[in-house]
DNA sequence: CATGAATGAGGTTTCATTCAT
DNA sequence: CATGAATGAAACCTCATTCAT
């Protein structure tokens, strides 16, 4: 098994088991919270018992990062086209502001579940890896998105890392809380309330 | 004990220890997580027995809660004369967003701990209590602050709640991030982008 | 675990353990006492980890639980017969003090542990469960006995419910003091001499 | 303190203490069993902090040892002369039933309390002490009550250990069950149908 | 591949006891 | 004499992990 991490090759069946593994980590940590996701828990939701956990996974460790990188991955996928699609640094922000919306929606278990991970779970130093990799991800991107649109003159001029900064928590933070807060909220809405406000704060002319 | 947590008389050294307690409790979550506060690691940071704990604090919850809820005072007590200063809507979320700033510089640890607390915590139900104790505190104030100055024409139409939500996550969030990734970051000059932000992006005519 | 617990079905080497478990609880119960009684003592009995113990049974009250019941249901299988075996009342009472005195000689340790268990154990609600189960179990039977003695006419008029609680006793704990002052005590003409002086207190004519 | 102990020379003060500490361990014994009666849970009771019972006692074990020892003094003294009224030996056998029982009235807390310090509470080396004294007590006093009515062709010839114990268990245990079973039960009427039973069993002719 | 059984470290809490004030 | 504060041992329980089958 550990040869099979360390060389990266896998069965199929032993693809389809980890996949459904994190599945389920995903919704047990969703639904109950990070500190109720025992092995015992997920591996019951999975059906299987939970040494097969330890069987699949070096460590809890190695499940939470599969897990995040999961995320990350499925995350990236569904936002990529949608920035592409955009030619104007206005229009590619108020994708990724709609586009994260979207993607809540669509994948919420796994989105609260990386939070939860980020904020709970511990780095191999022992250390919280609060936001190491989730929020890292997007950084470059963002921060190359309002720079190009700096350049091209078609926003102001700030600092583009406060302002990626902003944005990055306003879709990972602010619109979670407000769902937490009130599972009904329209995320639709809420995101073109954001967009928009970032379309005032971040354009040239005022 | 107990009767003195009904009563609430307590004595003065006993104020004292108690004021310690959360400040080492506050300490050890901020440098170690959440997760590695145990009583046996307050304690050690205390220099005294992990049962001085339970002596002073009927349950861990109860000295988490202690915890929060010191946390929160001192931050109203801080921002609230900021905020008071200013006669207008865009002086108060200017006031708000550097004011918070100046209070996480002042007490980071006691931040960054209520955060941990806010994201790990279980509540008495065993459910996390995910932010809401210290997240929720400030929102009536803030829509309020916003509200007020839509009616007087100050700021344009936009929802309130969302408004609200991006600034408190903005001071709570963003910038504890933008720390934790570099702990050199000027939170004086980051506040003041993210204050200038906001004065775009709620201010009536563009 | 757990789940087997719901669902009642357990594996041949589970119960083999569960069994194994409850014995050392006997014995140690037994021997040193309820209070003395500890995880860790009734697993080194056993020779094996505490947690074992806690992988076994949900609880110590289970554990505790499981053990009376154990104890009521071998107590019952022993006695059942020998009642039965007996056409008049008289003959019945002479074989609950008798029969009494047989089993208390073959499980000496079971019957001691449930004494011990009724008296220092706690139920779920955290107050003592000083005899609800093992002493109420044959209540009902006695009883009956007893009336159906006294409507035969083989028995005087007396209340059966005060006869009946004095026969209990004088099985589940005279007898017991006895041997636990002297554990040389004969239990069988101990049994006699109690048999002869209940047939005197119950007869009809005089 | 312990100088005080072991001279027996106590201050009147010193004496009315320990009076009420052991009276307030009674009443929590008797009222929340021997698990719940903490030192806490008695200084609590006695209005005093529970290093005052330390204070006065040199262990929890001599608090015990002094509450048995008082209740036996107290039931010896109510006993007594009520023994020494009757002339013959089935008017002692009697009055001791019935006195028992109005004793168990009077002081119901006392007897429940000791009950329970008997099964539950451990002598100094550690080991129950299961019934030791209180049970003791009496003993020689019934054997030679029954002795001596044999000799005088009162009484059949049984064992005089034998109906001792079962004397002995009749009022100490049987009827405190009933009454725990029953709180409203009628002490004195269980009693006279518990004489009638014992004279019965142990009148010379049938 | 999967499982049930077992482990041991570690967490929280309780409690009798001690001690300076 | 009495108190509040502190202690440390010990109890129960949880959980990630390992191993033979």
């Amino acid at each position: 098994m550990s040869a099979n991490n360390e060389r990266g090759g896998r069965t199929f069946i032993e693809e389809a088991r980890r996949a459904q593994i994190i599945q389920c980590a995903v919704d047990v940590i969703a639904e109950s919270g990070y500190a109720r996701a025992t092995m015992a828990e997920i591996g019951k939701r999975a059906g299987i018992a939970k040494s097969v956990i330890s069987y699949h996974f070096a460590d809890k460790g190695e499940l939470m990062q599969e897990l995040v990188r999961t995320a990350v991955a499925t995350y990236t996928q569904f936002l990529e086209p949608r920035l592409a699609a955009q030619p104007t640094a206005a229009g590619k922000i108020c994708a990724y502001v709609t586009g994260s919306a979207e993607y809540m929606s669509t994948y919420t278990n796994m989105h609260l579940a990386v939070l939860e991970v980020a904020f709970n779970g511990l780095g191999p130093d022992g250390r919280p890896l609060t936001a190491s990799i989730p929020l890292e991800t997007h950084k470059p991107t963002l921060e190359r998105i309002l720079h190009d649109g700096q350049v091209s003159g078609e926003l102001r001029q700030f600092d583009v890392r406060v302002m990626a900064g902003l944005l990055r928590s306003a879709v990972t933070h602010t619109m979670v809380m407000a769902q937490r807060a009130d599972p009904d909220v329209d995320l639709d809405s809420y995101a073109r309330e954001l967009a928009t406000a970032f379309a005032l704060a971040t354009r040239d002319r005022p």
